[in-house]
DNA sequence: TTGAAAGCGCTAACAA
DNA sequence: TTGTTAGCGCTTTCAA
């Protein structure tokens, strides 16, 4: 590996030179520079991002940390993370927590050692104070999740109200039993949505029946299913599911389906979170579609004016969602012609 | 931020000794362990990775290299190469190349840059000799995607048996025109598995037409979906369908279902790869499994091997594949039940 | 068992 | 416009 040294040797000037060549200072005369190009070209050179990154006591690497991406609304956010990043220069690190707070805090250290310039959490599993302890020392944005008190920029959707939205669509519908298959209880966003669902069954009257709610930690198909299944042995099963994520409703229609029973003309199902998927699925799915790209550039440029400024601040941006109703919860003509099978 | 200094001058040792400490080389006296580790814990001290990386001339880190996060395929893939990294104490930078060679190469140079210690390619867009150069100088290992003659260690399943295996299995359906989709023309797989389906169908006495093969250059569902348009607007409609990734097949079947015909009835579809989606979906989907997850650790394994060794190999790993036979090509009884909306 | 000191490859202040 | 030089924080050789 040809260094900086070998460089300035070969072009006859000083490393000070050739530095100043590769971070595009312009005081260098052009006849040097291509020199200089020259000498590059000819050693085929790369300067040492680990020594540059130490000597600026910086590195231009981000940590994004999300608890599985095997979730395919975490992989659009992530997508929109990366492009943002790349066009201003920061690479990212993709890491997995699996809901384990223990691993989190190994990730979270990287930012203490300098691996890594600053960070993106999607769903952090740890407290308030936690955060704030990280957040003192470190740049920091969260994505979708935001605890009450975090001095920490964020971007999300409101949970709360569109939770309702969903719970108001199938009491609309005609719906009185509705059972809900909550998410991760530490996030948030789930206590938020289980707020919006039962709001919106009171203001219709409607008493909530903890048989028919189930509390699911992970977000995965067969934990949809398997809380679909509890739910469908209860004895007076439920007309329609609200699941807090578009993984969860997928795997509960596969337990209905499994019973011999219909979506939605037995039950009725929405999901949450608006993942491509549930457009092409059949029954398509109704859900809460997430600007799930745009929170990740969101966040990401967030995340690069933090880095930038001194001063701390916890703006936060709300961005909009929207409700898309489809077959899974209205029975349409449509349907007829989709599937029989 | 505490240094290496401030810990020896705390301790009264040398900056040596504390590094001995850290590195846990076990010459030093246990008494200056203690002194070394308190001033350690009191001064939060976290060593800095970039400077020992840079000292030692290496990182921990490892490249993953892959088009599309999005595809849930690769998304389990990444979980088996995680795991196993960070059982070995490495951490892993995952880059999205979107099929972009430029954008590939970019991240191609982390390796000569020294920012990332090896990398796993999983559907690289370089060609042999590019691969070949790269491998010369680095520590590589391609998981899923082999061309012939590049000098790499890899792991894959057998795309060309596979690929002949879900023909025959249509063939014996009794279908005679049966539809491919195809995937990007520049991945080996998608050579491989081209010649299997073309083999089986010669085989079965059947003439190849090339109006039934869409070439799709991405593998997402839209794609699916639009080759499958195309293909149902051929005079002679074929009565079956492969497609080379579950995420086009079903793409497909979204496609099949809004023209009014019917999964498998009207069309039978197959994939490819064994997403964990096409058994919740419905109609389920037959599609070759790929062990993914393994595929991911042998992967990582390959790698640690490759760098800890000097002598380069080229080491192979078949690993089994699996048929598995769903909904989406065989009428079951069980259909019936699942879904008529 | 410990310390002194060189140096990994680079940047940036200062001097020329 | 260019060069000299002092480190960034760490590991490791050599000497004590």
């Amino acid at each position: 590996m040809a260094t900086i040294h070998d460089v300035a040797e070969k072009a006859g000037v000083s490393v000070a030179t050739v530095s100043r060549v590769i971070n595009k200072i312009d005081t260098v005369s052009l006849k040097t520079v291509e020199k200089v190009k020259k000498a590059i070209d000819e050693l085929d050179y790369h300067p040492n991002n680990l020594a540059r990154d130490l000597r600026r006591a910086e590195s231009n690497r981000i940590l994004v940390l999300l608890q599985s991406i095997s979730n395919p609304f975490y992989a659009t956010i992530v997508k929109g993370i990366e492009d943002v990043a790349q066009k201003h220069n920061y690479s990212i690190m993709l890491c997995n927590t699996d809901s384990d707070l223990i691993r989190e805090k190994n990730y979270i250290d990287l930012l203490a050692k300098k691996v890594v310039r600053g960070a993106i959490l999607l769903d952090s599993e740890m407290t308030k104070d936690e955060l704030n302890v990280v957040a003192e020392e470190n740049d920091l944005v969260l994505c979708c999740e935001y605890k009450q008190g975090v001095k920490v920029p964020h971007v999300m959707i409101d949970n709360y109200l569109a939770s309702k939205t969903v719970a108001k669509h199938l009491i609309a519908l005609g719906h009185r039993r509705i059972a809900l298959i909550a998410g991760d209880s530490h996030l948030s966003s789930t206590k938020l949505r289980y707020k919006g669902y039962v709001d919106a069954l009171q203001e219709a009257g409607i008493n909530t029946d903890e048989n028919l709610i189930y509390n699911s930690e992970t977000s995965s198909f067969k934990m949809g299913m398997r809380a679909m299944e509890t739910i469908l042995n209860t004895e007076n099963r439920p007309t329609a599911v609200f699941a807090m994520s578009d993984v969860l409703a997928i795997g509960a229609i596969k337990s209905i389906n499994s019973k011999g029973l219909c979506v939605p003309d037995d039950i009725a199902v929405a999901g949450f979170d608006g993942i491509e998927f549930a457009g092409v699925m059949n029954p398509s799915l109704t859900t809460i579609v997430q600007p799930s790209y745009d929170m990740g550039c969101i966040a990401m440029e967030m995340l690069i004016k933090e880095m930038k400024e001194d001063a701390k601040n916890n703006r936060e941006v709300i961005i909009e969602h929207e409700l898309v109703i489809r077959e899974s919860t209205v029975k349409r003509f449509s349907n007829i012609k989709s599937q029989i099978s």
